[in-house]
DNA sequence: ACCTGAACACCGTTCAAGT
DNA sequence: ACCTGAACACCGTTCAAGT
């Protein structure tokens, strides 16, 4: 019966509002001097958001927090419960920097694109932040802001209920798992000093161009297709599959169609 | 130049095949006395693997695998260069195990989707084993052979190569993103032992229902909506939406659409 | 109520030394 | 070439004690 089966737990942040990243000095001129701020859950989770920006998500830990914030990582235990809920706090600020667009029902489906891309645009600016969608289901106040608003611009496509539930699950899966994706190439350019984006997009090629001809005849000889796009047109690709696949449920397609076939 | 950025490096792996599980036990008939099997990738890959199952990603480590091993850390370094060449070789076998179909043309659709619900059982088999897929780019043996297979399914469906490439990626990223969802709901399970799946859906929904409604009222109002379909139909509806949305890049949907608009 | 120091029970990885 | 013990530099979390 206890709701802490989700970890949801409407946390405090809940009006936290947009990222805020305050300036890292205390409030007096001298910082040492300066009896250190409050913590807060707020301030600890924009240290983590700050932290996976620089570092990416295994950089950041419970200590490496408590050093950023001037105490000992016990002292974060009195406002976070664990490693997880920090990652559901993280992962909902970043849900609630998405804009809700008003449902226009002549371009709902742009509106969805719009938000995806808003949603990946997020995360772009947080390498890092993504791998904590991944340990997580989210539930919070931003996560459920997004899947209402989805809601509501599906109703204005005329897309049943049931499809535009699963189809809130189905995108949020697919950005999330491009963000990771694009964070795992991002954290490999940092160790890799000599990988530019072009030269390793080139080596890749070449990668596939070489493999065995009768194994692969696909992957060797469409080599510069397969790894074509790294940037936004794969993005952009996916979105377009996903609003098409989507729209083929919506009510008004479907009785287009039918008016079409029945006569 | 050197392919070290892409951690592939044709493991010794390759000619595995099935998974394999063999006893722990070692050759005679008293394991105690019987000198240790000697390692190998496949062992320590075998039992990552097996662990996955049993403990889920998190449970797993470098110690976990060499204590099950009967030796130390320190000697899985022989075989193995760090843990993330190990994902990779984990997520290759459990890609490996996904009978790859002959194109039939009259049913490439359909054979798409059964490759992707091979792929899902064979997660589904090692809980774990997908959040591995999200720290690592699959491109081991098993990975191009799927995505070789599945080029040629959507040549069979007439797709455009580079719509094929990419719906590969799309395809791929979301499978993996539903096996770590399920994932988290299933370690989740086995900490709170009071969760059978029944009872957590009820839950979920509940908390869906009593949602503020001003707020959230397609969320609170729909509810029971929200939640349902918790097993295959969820995953069923996704790769009717994906490849739904790949049709429409195919070119004979697109003569057929043109044929019609044109007369 | 909030914060702290110190400790517990772990990690991945390296390295000199053995066979 | 393969394996080992011991060590290094970390983790998340707990807990009694302080304010």
């Amino acid at each position: 019966m206890s709701s802490t089966v989700f970890v949801v737990e409407t946390p405090k942040s809940w009006q936290a509002g947009p990222l805020n990243i305050r300036p890292r000095t205390g409030p007096g001129s001298d910082p040492a001097k300066a009896h250190r701020e409050r913590l807060t859950t707020d301030r600890i989770v924009d240290e983590a958001l700050e932290q996976m920006r620089e570092v990416g998500y295994d950089g950041v830990t419970m200590r490496s927090i408590a050093r950023a914030l001037d105490t000992g990582p016990a002292s974060l235990y009195a406002h976070v419960a664990n490693r997880e809920e920090l990652d559901q706090l993280v992962v909902d600020r970043i849900a609630s920097e998405v804009r809700i667009p008003e449902p226009d029902p002549d371009r709902w489906d742009e509106q969805i694109k719009e938000m995806m891309r808003a949603a990946l645009t997020t995360y772009r600016a947080y390498p890092g932040a993504a791998r904590a969608t991944m340990a997580i289901i989210p539930t919070g106040y931003g996560a459920l802001r997004n899947a209402e608003g989805l809601m509501a611009l599906c109703r204005a496509g005329n897309v049943p209920d049931q499809a535009a539930a699963w189809f809130g699950d189905l995108i949020s899966l697919y950005i999330g798992a491009v963000a990771v994706e694009e964070a795992i190439w991002s954290e490999r350019a940092k160790v890799h000093a000599d990988a530019d984006p072009e030269r390793v997009v080139a080596a890749v090629t070449s990668y596939f161009a070489e493999l065995p001809a009768d194994e692969f005849p696909m992957l060797s000889s469409l080599a510069s297709v397969m790894t074509a796009g790294v940037g936004d047109d794969r993005f952009e690709f996916g979105l377009a599959v996903l609003v098409a696949g989507l729209k083929s449920y919506s009510e008004t397609a479907r009785v287009a169609e039918s008016e079409a076939g029945g006569r």
